[in-house]
DNA sequence: TTCCATGCTTA
DNA sequence: GTAAGCATGGAAC
């Protein structure tokens, strides 16, 4: 980014940007931006090594410093800076006169040296992340409140700002000391009671330095600063200095804005309807005692609704064990009650706390968990319905907060997890997981978890859940969700629960084999390539890969990849290969048998589950934008299937004795799933006839007989088949098909002639994108598309072929999954005992007695097939094809 | 210990 | 050209 002149402007146009966006958002009485004047300050006469490391900004850089300064006025901002002082020690200042005089204040900056300003009425704002920090990520980043934070760097030292600090301690030792200590001072006056023998000496030898650090880390608040207070005051108008500063520097589209007038603040709507009340994350009650749960239970009835979390041992809940439950009947009114907690463990030996008697609170809450009057409601509930099936509770009728923000709001950027929702939604920030149980080795579990600590996590959970419903519940039936939400995502909760109860069996002996002869096949490889490179290297690393192959070996190619390494995917091996290098030939091969051995053979023995012999994946309903499941802890959905040496391992996934595996599948369903939206009489017909569609795609577009095809134009009709789905580009075509550009749009301006169709369902969806801002299944799924209208070309086209996507894939989504939720019933209702395994996207996998199979068949094709009934009936009919076998391999 | 890039598996 | 999950190496923290 430069101006006509050749002055770099990158910077200053993220700059002016943040500007804009903060002026626009925020409606400050009093707003000034501050600079450090220069490189030496009062600091430098304290310690003259102060900030000395630090490198010159880039070239590129340093101009801009004073065209940023020009934004600021443009703005009509005051620009503050003063000789001899940082802006930290500015902005403490001005923090402080604000304080006094009762303004709130908010420090816009992610630098960590400034959290120790924050308290009561100082917060921060982290512009990049648009992150609040207050005491709680204080404390995060330095394990101490704010006020303390200058004892802990003091100690800690900082290596970017060479702050010495004392040796061998680091911030999380400094927090430690601190915490026990005081303050750097008590601290000091007692170290030689350090127990570590090294910190004591440290301490002591370095006691000096650390308080000279302090003096360097401490930011002065009493700066005597030439601008008052009184005169920062934040006018939000249109500068008149704005227009000729965005047009000198050519910054076409926030002039563009600035033409619309769109610099105003703005209500997204969403805020300010309800809950001024209780503040979340404290207040909360610790139920331990028979009656203290009764009165819960009692509240519970009186409320009707209630939020319900479960507290576990394990992530997975296929392997959790019941901890605690938490439960709110109103916005900051909820309770934890531990059933599983244990002591501490110390020297003192197992103490475990006060709490009611696991099976005697069990058997008090059934009722009310099972009760038809009383909803549920929880954030994954799948999970929380997983834990209380382990215990004998049949959790009923449900809500889940996770599930109608999914529906709600796919796609539009940020999870649908309860930390991201409760920032999104309230601004709060949670009590992390990992404040209670800490992260990596010292990791706790749950019920290892101190009591305290346990009820805050717990019950704001439940709380939060709580206030997101009464939220999220209005805008279902407002934005037109409840069909996919009561009808579909809902009702797949206990479906998917018993599918993942199931599991499936594995042949262990089998992928023990696999994981022998792949390693076999790979070692021997290995050999073979460190005798072609004449040394030893790490195959697994693209890094030194490349060096071989490019920088040793001199072959022709170079670099690539977007961050300048060279680039050894299999396409450039494959090209090296091709060329007669022996090589890259057998790295394809090696990364072949490493990855199934890796991925499958050893990943899958570790996921049996031991109670079980059984695999038991988790399927995730709010991640894929597009209403597709998707499956993970292991990942059942992509297991091999290409290759002949990876199709093995699906004869590793199993019947039960007497039993056999079926899969049905359906046959091109995104297809016809264009076919009929597009309207598109042609492809229709083919569907209509039984035909086999890519033959009658290349028959039509290239005037050849389906019969005697040439397998390498049907090759061609599929890749642009497929294309269709994707939203195809000429790009994207001579890429999968390795032709010319211009050969691939030919291609696609023919298939366009054929069927004009197709071309207007995809010029629809863009356009109905960039109106609606979103695009739909045909049960009404919405999918946002944020970026439809991107000035950036990439960007924006992107988002086109996700408009042209998200109806179709997302069609093929709902249809499978009402598939998925009329066999339970189909099943008891034909008394068979066959069970629902396995969900692929288009495949259905399941597990049959012997003398069920034919019947099976038929009533899963049927209940497939028929999927869309009554809501919908397409043009061309559906087909699924059924497949049989001991193993997986067989039956696909 | 955590995060990112690369590469590869599926529909 | 769409949608996902996971293993590995290596840098950043």
């Amino acid at each position: 980014m430069t101006r006509p002149d050749g002055t770099a402007v990158n910077a200053v146009f993220g700059f002016t940007k943040m500007l804009w966006r903060f002026t626009e958002d925020h409606n400050a009485d009093l707003l000034a931006v501050i600079f450090d004047a220069g490189r030496f300050t009062f600091r430098n006469d304290i310690y003259p090594e102060y900030k000395a490391h630090r490198p010159e900004p880039p070239e590129d850089l340093r101009p801009q410093f004073s065209i940023i300064r020009e934004a600021v006025r443009a703005f009509d901002l005051p620009c503050i800076e003063m000789p001899g002082f940082e802006a930290d020690d500015l902005i403490a200042t001005y923090a402080r006169h604000a304080v006094e005089q009762d303004y709130e204040v908010l420090i816009v900056s992610s630098d960590k040296d400034l959290m120790q300003l924050i308290e009561p009425g100082v917060s921060m704002l982290d512009p990049m992340k648009s992150k609040r920090i207050g005491p709680d990520e204080c404390f995060e980043k330095f394990g101490v409140q704010p006020e303390k934070v200058v004892d802990v760097q003091s100690l800690a030292g900082d290596s970017s700002d060479n702050v010495p600090g004392v040796p061998g301690i680091g911030i999380k030792i400094a927090a430690q000391l601190i915490n026990e200590y005081g303050d750097l001072d008590s601290l000091l006056a007692q170290a030689d009671g350090i127990k570590q023998t090294k910190r004591r000496e440290n301490l002591i030898a370095f006691a000096d330095q650390a308080r000279i650090s302090r003096d360097l880390v401490r930011l002065r608040r009493d700066v005597e600063v030439e601008t008052p207070l009184e005169e920062l005051i934040f006018n939000d108008h249109h500068p008149d200095n704005l227009r000729p500063f965005l047009e000198e520097n050519g910054f076409k589209s926030l002039l563009a804005k600035l033409n619309e007038g769109s610099h105003a603040s703005y209500d997204d709507g969403e805020a300010g309807d309800d809950d001024a009340p209780p503040p979340m994350g404290s207040g909360y009650s610790l139920i331990d005692d028979e009656t203290a749960l009764d009165d819960w239970i009692a509240k519970a009835y009186a409320a009707r609704v209630i939020a319900v979390d479960t507290e576990t041992d394990n992530l997975d809940a296929m392997r959790a064990q019941l901890v605690g439950i938490s439960m709110a009947t109103a916005p900051g009114e909820a309770c934890y009650i531990p059933l599983r907690h244990k002591g501490s463990d110390d020297l003192m030996g197992p103490s475990a706390p006060k709490q009611v008697e696991p099976d005697v609170a069990l058997a008090k809450l059934k009722p009310l968990l099972e009760d038809p009057r009383i909803l549920k409601i929880g954030h994954n509930m799948k999970y929380d319905r997983l834990i209380f099936l382990h215990e004998g509770i049949d959790i009923a009728p449900i809500d889940d907060t996770m599930l109608m923000s999914y529906v709600l709001d796919a796609g539009k950027g940020g999870g649908h997890g309860m930390d991201d929702l409760a920032v999104k939604m309230f601004e709060h920030n949670t009590i992390k997981f990992k404040d209670v149980c800490g992260t990596g080795k010292s990791a706790i579990t749950f019920d290892y978890a101190p009591l305290d600590k346990a009820v805050d996590y717990a019950a704001e959970d439940a709380d939060i859940t709580l206030r997101m419903w009464r939220r999220l519940a209005p805008r279902i039936a407002k934005e037109r969700a409840t069909t996919i939400y009561q009808t579909i995502e809902r009702p797949l909760v206990p479906v998917l629960c018993d599918m993942e109860r199931a599991g499936i069996k594995v042949d262990r002996g089998l992928l023990q084999q696999l994981s022998g002869e792949f390693a076999e096949g790979a070692k021997a490889l290995e050999q073979q390539v460190y005798d072609l490179a004449g040394e030893e290297f790490n195959l697994g690393s693209p890094k030194q890969l490349g060096h071989i192959l490019f920088d040793k070996m001199g072959l022709a190619g170079g670099k690539k990849t977007k961050t300048g390494a060279y680039a050894t995917s299999v396409d450039v091996l494959d090209e090296l290969a091709a060329q007669g290098h022996d090589l890259p030939r057998k790295i394809v091969e090696w990364r072949q048998l490493t990855k199934l051995k890796s991925t499958y053979t050893d990943a899958l023995q570790e996921q049996i589950d031991p109670k079980t012999g059984r695999v038991h994946t988790s399927y995730d309903m709010a991640i894929a934008s597009t209403g597709r499941l998707s499956s993970t802890d292991p990942n059942l959905q992509n297991i091999p299937v290409r290759t002949e040496e990876g199709r093995k391992i699906r004869a590793a996934f199993i019947a039960e004795p007497g039993h056999k595996l079926v899969s049905i599948d359906y046959s091109q369903i995104e297809l016809r799933i264009v076919a009929h939206m597009a309207g598109e009489e042609a492809l229709i017909a083919a569907f209509q006839n039984g035909e086999d569609i890519h033959a009658a795609t290349a028959s039509q577009m290239f005037g050849v007989p389906i019969e005697g095809m040439d397998p390498m134009v049907r090759r061609q009709a599929k890749a642009i088949n497929f294309g269709v789905i994707y939203g195809i580009s000429a790009y994207g075509l001579a890429n999968n098909l390795s032709i010319a550009q211009g050969d691939a749009k030919a291609f696609i301006t023919s298939y366009f002639e054929r069927f004009p169709g197709i071309k207007a369902y995809m010029e629809d969806m863009k356009k109905l994108g960039g109106e609606q801002g979103y695009v739909s299944t045909l049960f009404g799924r919405k999918m946002a598309l944020p970026y439809i209208k991107d000035k950036n070309f990439a960007r924006r086209g992107f988002a086109e072929r996700q408009a042209i996507n998200a109806p179709i894939q997302g069609t093929a989504a709902d249809i499978i999954k009402r598939a998925m939720l009329h066999l339970p019933g189909a099943l008891a209702t034909a008394k068979l005992k066959s069970r629902m395994l396995l969900q692929v996207h288009d495949e259905l996998v399941f597990e049959v007695p012997d003398d069920e199979v034919d019947a099976l068949i038929a009533l899963g094709r049927d209940v497939m097939e028929r999927a869309c009934e009554p809501l919908l009936e397409l043009r061309v009919p559906l087909v699924a094809d059924a497949g049989v076998g001991m193993t997986w391999k067989e039956a696909h």
